[in-house]
DNA sequence: TAAGTGAGTGTAACCGTGAACATCTTAATG
DNA sequence: CATTAAGATGTTCACGGTTACACTCACTTA
């Protein structure tokens, strides 16, 4: 079983197999009836094209990359097979995806032109800055999700962490809180530096307090959360509310109020980050901030299709608006 | 800013192309001086090798195709994650990982011999048989995971959900249970079946009721497990227990009855299915299943790995045997 | 009627790498 | 010192496509 090539192709159709590349590539060099005589052969020979020897001389890969800043924490499984979904669906056909993390790319150092026709980056954090670097040098049509970075000389779509954390620190304060508590997330990334600002901000701005016994370190993860939020109660006082910065952690801190006896919302307030998929459903309801995720990923593969077409077009870039979503988790101390 | 070529190498080293290509690829033919001069020639120039180039002469791709029967519902985020991962780990270094939905790729037809080095087909349902099917005719080494296929000349590893089912009701009936409501999964999905009948055959031995007013179809996301649930406690009477077929329908069905003064488990249990992050920090902790997934892809990824450099290796196949994970979900009734 | 035109097809080179085979060096052997 | 074997390197071709250029042939056109 003999691999079917286009000179296979050739040899039957009495054709030479440059006739056949041009008939199958659709070029108008060819008569009508001959380019569907070839086109019939090849489907029932079953041909497929090898995109080695097509790659090799069109110098491509049909490769697009997509970059994580680490699979094992911090990334959302959610967002990226989100991800995944929308770059196939918008993503010219023909080109595959294919998946990495930063971290071990940027170890073995081999991410080069001809590796990829294209990256998407969902970066969480500024160690991913020297890969990133390092595609732009290598002229890579490259696109940058979820983080917002500073050079201006690449397409960039994210989402403004610091504003949605004061948007619902701030909706906390109307409803009467004067004592905050804080599970941050994991320090390298920068979505956790950007929610802690906006706490921070949100406290000082409005003279709110917050001690450091009330402050915990999480990973974003629901276990750390749990854990901190026993740490946090451990406290002589404790603060009337808790901005776990993401839900996974609000969820575990919810059951560590639980067992140590302190009711969600009566006893202590908890806001969440992300509006996950069973937010909603939780008990109490997470009154937490969703991102637009959505429009993101959307934008962003836009972008990159184009980019592909059009190597020399003008970066864009755009920081998405999050929303509020208020549910049941913060108390109104105003009644 | 040419490509560098192992030619530019040549040149440099005053070499021949082949010496440099027989020295980067560690050949023993090539002196150990040479050798040495050449990598570090290599390295400087920042040489990378042309895959496709490569891929042509050696006929491979270097891609491991990973593929998911339905990217939008059905396959937990989670779980793809867990198997890119493993994934990542396990295999050879130098292969990349691309991914794909069954179905998309079916309908395309284009999956052919030198477009992926082997595959990983992690199957929810019987529709991905054909293309399955496909993919060994075309002699590509592959295994299949979650789901158990009836063939026997492929490796294959999944887990017994019909068992897991079985382990969590009887378990339920010990508490004392006889009136059970059922939250079933996609119809396609094998594990919705499997878990829909061992639901089925435990109410039968044990001489339990179930009724058609209990029992709703859902599609595996909380949404549907909130519905399902109300629609059950509008019936006249209810049952004592729910088997809500994932965590996520749990999820929402505790919700559902948390919303009409339902207390769980006091008044009504529900059971769920996949042990997720978060169900051990949910009010109440959810009494579950746990899949060994870790295993699965794990040991599923070694077997690919070997029959990438031995083709002719005979197929492995496993059940793993799922874990009862008991919580706070279900009542004792015996009390 | 000879030359020009353009549509349709073929020839040959090329992309970057690996490998069969040829060639050249060097050391070992009688 | 001539002969040989082994070691090191070079030459050439192949992989399966695309493309610049050459060619054929029928048809215009002056």
């Amino acid at each position: 079983m003999e691999e079917v090539t286009i000179r296979t192709i050739a040899q039957r159709a009495n054709v030479s197999h440059t006739t056949v590349s041009r008939a199958l590539n659709d070029s108008p060099l060819v008569k009508e009836a001959t380019k569907k005589k070839i086109r019939q052969l090849a489907d029932d020979l079953g041909y497929v094209p090898n995109l080695n020897a097509k790659g090799l001389v069109e110098q491509r890969s049909f490769l697009i990359g997509v970059f994580f800043s680490d699979l094992d924490t911090g990334t959302s499984p959610s967002f990226l097979v989100d991800v995944i979904k929308r770059a196939r669906d918008f993503l010219p056909k023909g080109y595959s995806l294919s998946l990495d993390s930063v971290e071990s790319l940027s170890a073995s150092g081999t991410v080069s032109r001809h590796q990829y026709d294209g990256a998407i980056v969902v970066s969480q954090s500024k160690k991913d800055d020297p890969f990133i670097e390092t595609l732009i040098k290598r002229r890579l049509p490259i696109v940058v999700l979820n983080r917002k970075i500073d050079r201006d000389d690449v397409s960039n779509f994210s989402t403004n962490d610091y504003l949605g954390a004061k948007k619902i620190l701030e909706y906390a304060i109307r409803m009467g809180h004067r004592q905050f508590g804080i599970i941050g997330g994991a320090t390298s990334f920068v979505s956790a530096a950007d929610r802690r600002q906006g706490f921070d901000d949100v406290i000082r701005e409005n003279g709110a307090e917050t001690r450091p016994e009330w402050q915990r370190q999480g990973n974003y993860l629901p276990e750390s959360g749990y854990q901190a939020m026993r740490d946090i109660l451990g406290a002589a006082e404790t603060p009337t509310c808790i901005f776990a910065t993401n839900d996974d952690m609000a969820t575990g801190a919810v059951r560590a109020c639980q067992d140590l006896g302190y009711k969600v919302p009566a006893d202590i307030s908890i806001i969440g980050y992300d509006d996950m998929n069973y937010s909603k459903y939780l008990v109490p309801r997470l009154t937490t901030v969703r991102k637009p995720t959505d429009s993101i990923v959307q934008e962003g593969v836009s972008a990159l299709t184009e980019l592909l077409s059009n190597p020399a077009m003008a970066p864009v870039k755009k920081v998405a608006e999050p929303t509020l979503i208020v549910r049941d988790s913060v108390k109104d101390l105003r009644k």
